[in-house]
RNA sequence: GGGGUCGUAGUUCAGUUGGUUAGAACGCCGCCCUGUCACGGCGGAGGCCGCGAGUUCGAGUCUCGUCGACCCCGCCA
């Protein structure tokens, strides 16, 4: 159809703007035609902007010329319309629309572009699209209000984030992309290089060695709403390129670093429309896996309790539970009753690993028949109510842990039994909260449980490598008091049962309802300490100054203490949003493929680019 | 790397133990309609049943492979 062309016209008003004090004005409205409803001789167009709708009305005996034009508009044409904003007759008022107690007489149209028929509506209330149509005209769906409501929101809370830290003296500092690889763990996406082939960057999975260098360049304060990269395979909460929210600051306690953090938050949530209660909760690492068998606990159900104490030697043993490690009830409130086939679905709630290392009993009417003095000990210890679901996890007794000498090692041993026994419960009760949340309801509503987990392990034991590796990165604090089982734990990498596994850093990890959105620590900022930590880990010092040497360096010439932390702002949006997948709070997400839909990236290229990199592609 | 769910019209879905010409709703196109706001009425068009093999007289349906989307495990401090 013939165009019209937008000249010097301007809008007025946005589409969301109008209000019966209007009424009798000469507006002009830009926007989206969001649907048409033609009733021959009047014709309703409801035009659309980010602010809202408002009905445009073309009335064939008011103005047969732009009745005539507007015939051949479609949904999702783009028009600017000028017309007198008139109140509705009080029987046409549609209390569904903020502007409904008005309409606009059109006296001008311009149609300024058209449209092919798309996929799908933005305007339809439920769009009920394929995610993947979604994706491939991903413009389109961002047309959808539930979309604009999103990205407003995460404006919002950058917006609330930066002026809050910047008011606190933080500066906001830009660091390079084009890097090279630091020590997070996860695989690099790598940048070739053309001027130096066969070398590459790494694009950054944090900015931490920047920021630390930032600190030991004196700039006291630093933040950096920062893009970070990670090639590792993706989660419904993981996207291949996601936003920290990334702080560090000279001389801070935990205490420092832990306010800092609640401010930000409590200014983010506000501008979001939420109260939150401060200060957060604190807990030991080792008190979550004892309570929540996670490192990142759900708050908003009950905790685990040990009840062991509940039962005599002898029942145990009638149970068939191994008696030398903790027997855990888990309690989710008002479950009711459950029949005989929805228990026997349980099973399938624990993989084959999780079945071989914890029995369960959930059957607790039946324990009560055959054990009723324990039993009722056991409802005392967790404190249960009528209706709540009670499951008890123990390790099954397997003959094999006879006696064993009371050393240390079998000490540490049984301690790591013991974890094994309380992080695979934790996984069942998080399974059984999953599969009964429409029941005790506690997943629902805007309820934030914020937790700051303390205390965390430097190492942890990797199966694959048979050795003790970082837990964290490797310039993460450990508590002073635990730098002599670093000493004796070095001549023990190999050994599962190594001290190592008792040392404990000043890193923290802040959880929000069972999300982790972020981890920080206090850093290493004596060189002597962080080569340890390096020879700990087996770097000898040619690897140390190959991988480090510049970082070692700068470390000599006065590092003030310092520390910091990174939240993850894409999850602190989704959970704002109530959303379940990253992707709704990102204008542009990938795919759990980590493709790119609409773009159809990544792609080949051509030989002649790769040549220019001296790249050659095996097939 | 492994497991699961899914893929049929533009969209969302149905499609019986394998059996004639693959359906519905919404959307789209045409005609009619002056108070709708999920407008309404009448009529119409629209399909590589993801792709490729195989079994079969016959495959949307069964088998194998493959591609893609989503979820989970591993992985991601």
């Amino acid at each position: 159809m013939q165009l019209d062309f937008l000249g010097d016209l301007q809008r007025t008003h946005r589409c969301g703007d109008l209000r019966a004090s209007d009424a009798g004005a000469t507006i002009t409205l830009m926007g989206w035609v969001n649907r048409r409803r033609d009733h021959g001789n009047l014709i309703f167009i409801d035009l659309r902007d980010r602010s809202g709708i408002t009905q445009i009305v073309f009335d064939m005996e008011r103005n047969p010329e732009m009745h005539a034009r507007v015939e051949a508009v479609r949904n999702e044409y783009v028009l600017a319309v000028t017309g007198k904003v008139e109140l509705r007759d009080e029987n046409t008022i549609n209390p569904k629309m903020e502007t409904g107690e008005i309409e606009v007489i059109a006296t001008d149209l311009k149609v300024l572009n058209e449209s092919k028929v798309p996929p799908f509506f933005p305007g339809d209330a439920n769009v009920n699209v394929n995610e993947e149509v979604r994706l491939k005209y991903r413009y389109l769906d961002l047309r959808r209000p539930e979309m604009h409501a999103c990205v407003e929101m995460r404006h919002r809370v950058t917006l609330a984030i930066r002026n809050y830290l910047a008011n606190q003296g933080f500066y906001e500092i830009e660091t390079p992309m084009m890097t090279r690889s630091t020590p997070e763990g996860a695989r690099d996406y790598l940048v070739p290089s053309r001027v130096h082939p066969g070398e590459f960057y790494a694009l950054p999975q944090s900015p931490q060695i920047f920021k630390q260098l930032l600190m030991i360049g004196g700039l006291d304060r630093y933040f950096q709403i920062a893009r970070c990269f990670r090639d590792e395979d993706l989660r419904a909460d993981r996207q291949p390129e996601f936003t920290q929210i990334d702080l560090e600051l000279c001389f801070p306690t935990e205490e420092t670093i832990h306010q800092v953090v609640e401010g930000f938050l409590d200014a983010a949530f506000t501008a979001a429309g939420y109260t939150i209660k401060r200060p957060f909760p604190q807990m030991p690492y080792d008190e979550a896996i004892r309570l929540y068998g996670i490192d990142k606990p759900d708050l908003r159900l009950p905790a685990m309790t040990d009840v062991k104490p509940a039962f005599s030697a002898e029942e145990l043993d009638m149970l068939a539970i191994d008696a030398s490690l903790p027997v855990v009830a888990i309690r989710i409130p008002n479950v009711g009753e459950l029949s005989r086939k929805e228990r026997d679905e349980h099973k399938a709630l624990l993989n084959e690993k999780q079945a071989k290392v914890i029995k369960f009993i959930d059957d607790f009417k039946r324990l009560e028949k055959g054990f009723a003095e324990p039993a009722a000990k056991v409802r005392e210890l967790c404190g249960a109510e009528e209706g709540d679901l009670l499951v008890l996890v123990a390790a099954p007794k397997d003959g094999i842990t006879e006696a064993t000498p009371d050393d240390a090692a079998a000490k540490r041993r049984r301690q790591r039994q013991a974890y094994a026994v309380y992080t695979n419960a934790g996984q069942f009760r998080l399974a059984l909260a999953q599969r009964y949340a429409n029941r005790h309801k506690a997943f629902e509503g805007k309820e934030f449980k914020f937790l700051w987990v303390t205390n965390f392990p430097s190492f942890e034991w990797d199966e694959q490598m048979r050795q003790w590796t970082f837990a964290h990165h490797p310039f993460t604090s450990l508590h002073e008091q635990h730098m002599e089982l670093l000493h004796d734990g070095v001549s023990a990498l190999r050994d599962p049962n190594s001290a190592l596994g008792a040392i404990r850093a000043r890193a923290y990890d802040l959880v929000l309802n069972g999300t982790e959105l972020g981890s920080g620590s206090i850093r290493i900022h004596q060189q002597d300490v962080q080569a340890k930590i390096f020879e700990a880990l087996g770097m000898d010092e040619a690897e140390q100054k190959l991988r480090f040497g510049f970082f070692l360096e700068a470390l000599q010439y006065g590092t003030p203490p310092h520390g910091g932390i990174a939240l993850g702002l894409d999850r602190i949006v989704m959970i704002l949003a109530g959303a379940s997948s990253l992707r709704e709070v990102i204008a542009f997400p990938k795919t759990a493929a980590a493709t790119d839909l609409m773009m159809e990236a990544p792609t080949p290229v051509t030989d002649a680019q790769l040549k220019e990199l001296s790249i050659a592609i095996k097939r």
